[in-house]
DNA sequence: AGCCATCTTATCTTTATCGGTAAAATGGCG
DNA sequence: CGCCATTTTACCGATAAAGATAAGATGGCT
């Protein structure tokens, strides 16, 4: 269960932008200046039509003064945060 | 101090990326199977000279069965999560 | 030294991001 | 209702990612 990519990663990353974006009373306009990149492509960002790259997410979250970690991680499991290792004892099966 | 973009944020990247995948004993090659990631884009990105889409590292978090933001987070600073939004008092001068 | 696995780098093609601009939706608000 | 700000969408050109493949480089190991 759940193997695909999350096909909503995208829509999520937007969903969250959008709402920092929304917290600062900035506008598309604004942030594009802010970030350097455009208005446009920040809305294409913002409602997950965009799958931007590393370096432009780094650049929207400098300016919206967060870490970039928080724009990928769902506030509902971000509680698990302090152990990630999938414990060690995993195998790969006939994958290899 | 420090409002670059941090330069280094690929190279950290690829520095966990890299790590991770070596705790699993994986080759390139048979991460490239996993995620679908040719070897040399796999190479690229571990060594910090390619700038990757989101759904490319989400690809290649989901081979290593760790959150994406494992990727961007870190380890030293891992602990000051729970608290992320910088206060809301924050002013853009006469930026805008 | 020679072999072998692994990783790196290079080249090429396809595809997508991204900035710019301009034009259409959308949404208040008087 | 018509304005106006904001956002969305569409097109363009330039740059870059990503797959494929092949050629080097690196390193271990007998």
């Amino acid at each position: 269960m759940t193997m695909e990519i999350e096909p909503n990663l995208l829509a999520d990353v937007g969903r969250r932008l959008r709402a920092l974006r929304a917290d600062q009373d900035l506008t598309l306009e604004q942030l594009a200046r802010l970030t350097g990149i455009s208005a446009p492509a920040l809305s294409l960002i913002e409602t997950g039509k965009r799958d931007a790259r590393l370096t432009t997410l780094a650049k929207i979250a400098a300016a919206l003064r967060v870490p970039i970690r928080t724009l990928l991680e769902d506030p509902a499991d971000a509680a698990s945060t302090g152990g990630d290792v999938p414990a060690e004892g995993y195998d790969l099966g006939d994958y290899l």
